[in-house]
Order: C-alpha cells, then structure tokens, then sequence
DNA sequence: GCCGGCCAACTGGTAATACCACTTGACCAA
DNA sequence: TTGGTCAAGTGGTATTACCAGTTGGCCGGC
C-alpha cells in the first residue's frame, strides 16, 4: 500500500511555481515586466493575497524585483542551482543536472566513505546505523526512505570529522530539489529498487566499521554507480 | 554628498528581520513553536496580512516551518557558513576551520585534477595556463598572487566538465574570507613560498595536460600537502 | 517649440474582515 | 482502554477598501 502522504501544496507556492516556470521558459525575459498582481490574479483565478505572497517567495529567491508604483520585474537568473555556472571556458562534455551531481558525489562521497573507515569510532556507526534504520522504518511505512537515504550520507559525511565535507555533502544533497530532479525520483521510486539501494548502504557500513578504507570507497563508488544507472533508465523512460 | 537612497524597508521585510533576530538570539529555540499569526500581529501592532508576508519569506528562506492548523515552528539553522554544521554527534576530531578546509579540498580537488586530466581537451588547458600566467604576473607587481591562485584551482575543477564539481570547489574557496583565515595568509606571504606554490601548480598542470591522472592527482595532492604544513607552521607561530 | 507643473490612471503596500479546513486536546461513551 | 465527538485555536484563502508611489500625458506658461 504505497500510500503517498497527503500534501496539498499551498497555493502560494503552486503559483510561484507557475511564474518561475514562465522565468525560466523565457515567457517573461529578464528585465521584463511582468503583469500587475491584479492581473496575475485575476488570470490565476485566484486573490490578490496569494498572489503576493508568490511574488514575496520569487523576491527572496531572487527571481523578481519589486518596484513601488511601477510593477514587478523578472531578473536576471545568476544564480541557478549549479548548472549556471558557467566558467570563462565552454563546458567539455555537457552533462545535465541531476547527473552532474551524481558524478560529483561520486568522486567526493566514495572519499568521505574512505575518510571516514580511518577516523570513525563507535559513536560515528553508530549514527551510521541509526540512519539505516530510520531508512528501514520509512520503507515499512511504505514510503519512499528519503530522509533516511539523506542522513545515511550525511552521517558518513560527519565520520569524518571535518565539518567542511559536510557542508559540501549537504549542498549536494540541497539540489535534489529541482523539478527535473522530482520527475526522476518518481522513477526510482519502487520498494525494489529502494531495497538494493539498502543493501549497498550496508556493504558500505560494514566496510566503514572494519575500518576498511579502500573496500569503503568501493562500496560507496558501487552504490553511486548503480545510482547513476538507475536514473538513467528513469531518463531515458521520460523521453 | 552621500545620498543613501531612501527605501522604506517593506514591512513585511522589517517584520521578518525581528522575528530572524528573535530566533537567532534563542528567544524561540529551534522546534518551539511561535505566537499564531494573529498574535504576531498584535503584538507588532500590524496586520495579519504583512505577517503572513513575513513568514513565508522566512519560510523560503528555511528558518521556519509553517504547519496547518498547528503553528509555526522555528527550525535548526543548518545553513550556516562551515562551522556551526555540528552533527548529531560529536566530532571525531576537532580541527580547526582553515585545516578542515585544505583537508576538505585535499580529497576534492586532488579527484579534481585526476577527473581533469581525463577530460581536459586544449582550450581548459589553455585556461590553465592562463590562469598560472595571471598568478606570475601579480607575483612580479609584488603582489600575493591571490587571484591567480584562485583562478588555477577553478579551472581545474571547470575542466572536469562538471559544474556541480565547479560549485564545490568556488564554495570551498569562499570560506576563505574569514578572519582567522587571514592572519594565516600573512605567514603565508613570502615570495619563496608563492614561488614554491607556483612550482607545484605547474606540476598539476603538467600532469593533466599528459593526459596523466594519476599524476594528476597525485601533485594536487603534493600540492595541498604542502600548503598545509605552510599554514601548520604559521599557526604555531600565531600561538 | 520647449519647459515646467499638474493631474489622472495605474501600480504595489497595507489593513480589516470573514469564512474555510485542519489540528489538537479534552471529554465522554462503549 | 478504545473510539468517537466536539469545541477551540490555528493557518489558508478570499474580499474589499484605501493609501502611497510611479508614470505618462495634458496643458499652461515661458
């Protein structure tokens, strides 16, 4: 019974959803004014309140600008999740979003794990086993193990005990939040494909815990791996 | 004549700064719930409207969680710079901010530079260099050569082709504007050790133009080495 | 013709109010 | 103990109104 929590979005954002989506098709180029809430409103169909308050949401994203008397402005998008930045130098081979950061994983959690079967104790597996059972418990409960999948990583990010790797694994993890990413996810999401994700979680704890640092970066490289392949079926199925 | 512009601060941005004040002072602690909007209002002697407003530029923002029917709820700052990322377990081994970060970028950046020589074709190599031309030249107008030092590392992890990559490494860097980190980089300041350090890089680039990963990594990983013991003996010296 | 000021239309800013749906906890009955 | 009901409190949304700023055109004067 894969029942999918009920979540009725709220309106501000489901709105907010529609004018980012108009930003970044191009509907509304930047620098471009957009209508005025009254007009937002009125072709949503919804009041003028819960229009501001999307617009209020995109200004502190910093999609849109506000002018006083003048109107609303879609502004120029510098700081997209990753993809954006664009060096001086043409991209060598373009990889799209979510794959990029599987990749990016890869190369820095397959060394976490490493790191991490040197310097953790106790206490470290520990959280590390707590997180697979958390992930466990979501799966029973029939959903999807994504807050356990998350700490899972994380923890063997703190292993570490170096503060600034799990700032940058945190990061990483943020990202999963863009729209492009929500369609895979729903791909991914069948309880067989969760319980192989399980089992090569606990190759890697197991190697963590026999302080194995090379079968650890092995593991987790196994793991990410077969990620990778996973959302590509899931990509190739949207297309 | 220093006109600062006159911009009355919308409310619903004053409002939302003393309610993040409030939080970040542990007048409301992370999970405790605040007052409901309509007591907020009173008591700041506004609408419920314009707390609405602020509540959900908050919201965008993580600080808070808006629960239906239930309250609204402060939540844990995750996102602060590096430091304050204190898991739920206590580190293995405290160390201190800049060595966490060269030992952070010592994993990243060595993968970097292994990944670069692999996919680097002659424009990112080129970049390389350029970059490497840009440190020789402040380093000639007696300049710290931190731009160009910046720009050498970037360009690694932009010829991986990965933004994502790309990302990690310029946040890293980032962390590099706080204060204890500048009293280490006054150690740090002599001609020999920026020539030192200049050497190194053209090993790490001499590697990934051969197409030698590595090599590659492996003179990263020199390279890293080598500037954290720099930073190790202008510590002492600071003590 | 050109410049200045005025004014009206439009825009966002804020407030007040009302009603709905949901959560919560107390209370009560089986 | 279990379950159900119910009322109070909460956020969600809509409606309406009015204020304040911007904008552009109009019209007078120079």
């Amino acid at each position: 019974m894969p029942f999918q929590s009920i979540e009725p979005r709220r309106l501000y954002r489901q709105i907010a959803d529609q004018i980012r989506t108009l930003i970044g098709s191009g509907e509304f180029p930047a620098g471009s004014r957009l209508p005025s809430e009254r007009d937002l409103a009125k072709q949503l169909g919804v009041s003028r309140p819960s229009v501001r308050e999307a617009l209020i949401a995109l200004e502190v994203e910093g999609l849109v600008e506000v002018r006083i008397g003048s109107g609303i402005y879609a502004l120029e998008q510098a700081g997209k999740p990753v993809a954006a930045t664009a060096g001086a130098v043409e991209p060598v081979e373009a990889e799209a979003g979510p794959f990029e950061l599987l990749r990016a994983r890869y190369v820095i959690e397959s060394e976490c794990a490493a790191l991490a079967a040197k310097t953790a104790r106790k206490p470290q597996v520990q959280a590390i086993e707590a997180a697979l059972d958390e992930m466990q418990g979501e799966m029973q409960g029939a959903q999807p193990p994504l807050g356990g999948d998350r700490l899972f990583h994380l923890r063997i990010a703190e292993a570490t005990g170096n503060g600034a790797l799990v700032a940058v694994v945190k990061m990483l993890w943020e990202e999963r939040t863009g729209p492009l990413y929500q369609q895979l996810e729903e791909h991914y999401d069948s309880p067989a494909l969760w319980n192989a994700a399980l089992a090569e979680h606990r190759a890697v704890l197991k190697a963590i815990a026999a302080r194995d640092s090379a079968a650890a970066r092995a593991a987790m490289q196994r793991h990410l791996n077969h990620a990778y392949k996973r959302f590509n079926t899931g990509w190739d199925n949207l297309k």
